[in-house]
DNA sequence: ACACAAAAAAGAGCAGTGCTCTTGCAATGG
DNA sequence: CCATTGCAAGAGCACTGCTCTTTTTTGTGT
């Protein structure tokens, strides 16, 4: 059994919800530069050093955001992916980009942690990779759906790319041609580079009705990538 | 006369220089994070007091030094331009886009200080715009090579975005059309986010062969955007 | 050549940070 | 019931950005 495995237990796993509570309280706030163990102790009405009781390091507690931001995400992509039913790919594309985009302008610091300059000194563990594939995996996901029916074109693949692009097939949707899965890929990069751009005030002065450009961007995204 | 105009200008614009200087290889050796203006003095062999005498806080410091990325890697930008000379558009394009690419690789703490997440609470003065648009005048540049001779296609706009792609392209530049201002921000937004993919580390375990793949993209994105 | 004003540097200090180590207390389980 | 174990607290270290005051340097006009 876990549940009801002794107080000592409960308590534990109860004060460490309420500091990933209130961290990710203060990282919406102030942003992850001003995530600060003091003021998170502080806030809980215990002392800093009783903190590293629970999380080895700030990075450690870090990490366990970076992980809630990735899942965070990636449920919501999953979400429009399914409330989008059984439209046509394009549309399937655009509205999981589009989720993408609004849940990421909800919670532009949680965003940068993820999508952001990584923090020097600091290298994600193998255990953000399982969270951070979520999203990826949504957008396969509707590839391989347009793939049955007559909803993805033909890709060019230069030959030099062949090998590479064979193996990210492997490794990443071995149900997939090659040609396919290097388009994903850069499809990927392209799109979280438009919501960056906007969330990052790269578009300051320059965009002013972001959201028609975005859906414009992501249709050229997803037709440039094969989708009909 | 704008030289020798005191000893004392002078001396202040060495000290100033050489403030840039150290905080710069600061910045390349350990990112922006840990920047540290104490650590800087201390290595000039000056008291910390004594650099507010030039730079009235750290983060006028990284302004400075945001505005030097942005020249560098707009003049990386223009020399690759100058370079490929009179070839065709897409070379001429995916030549930009390598040597941005390069200069990213070769200059990551830099890059992350101008494209990756905005530091909270610090928003970027008017100052850096000039030096920012550096990079994206090369690109509208090519562009607008690209309609003299037949290397633009046709491209689809959609009427909801024509207003405002009629005022970035009034904005950006008056001379091209508005479907292909349009299509040049989103290009300019996407390069740079497979950029920023592979610098900031999420392409790990994902793609080996990064140059080839990058080339291919970006021969996909100035294909996408009409560029023949 | 010298005195003076302006500029620069130094020093001390404030409030904050992450993190470590020791000490004391209290709940748990044999 | 009491030893063990888990946890919180406190003090302290080495930092950070920044301010304010005092001292020193320095260019220049008389």
């Amino acid at each position: 059994m876990t549940t009801a495995q002794g107080a000592r237990e409960r308590a534990r796993n109860e004060v460490t919800a309420a500091i990933k509570e209130e961290a990710r309280r203060q990282l919406a706030a102030e942003g992850a530069a001003k995530l600060s163990l003091r003021a998170v102790a502080r806030e809980l009405g215990m002392v800093s050093s009783a903190l590293y009781r629970y999380f080895p390091s700030r990075d450690e507690l870090l990490t366990a955001l970076i992980i809630d931001a990735y899942d965070a995400l990636g449920a919501a992509a999953e979400r429009a992916r399914d409330t989008a039913g059984d439209a046509a790919p394009v549309p399937r594309f655009t509205a999981v980009c589009e989720a993408v985009r609004t849940w990421a302008l909800a919670h532009p610091h949680e965003y940068a942690l993820i999508y952001g300059s990584p923090v020097p000194g600091y290298a994600a563990p193998e255990t953000t990779v399982p969270a951070a594939a979520r999203t990826g995996m949504v957008l396969i996901g509707i590839f391989r759906d347009a793939r049955r029916g007559p909803g993805l074109a033909e890709l060019p693949l230069p030959a030099e790319l062949r090998p590479e692009a064979e193996r990210l097939a492997a490794d990443l949707a071995p149900d997939l041609p090659a040609e396919v899965a290097a388009a994903l890929v850069a499809v990927w990069a392209q799109l979280f580079g438009l919501v960056s751009f906007e969330l990052f005030g790269q578009f300051n002065n320059v965009i002013e009705d972001r959201e028609r450009f975005f859906r414009h961007a992501v249709t050229g995204l997803a037709r440039g990538a094969g989708l009909r």
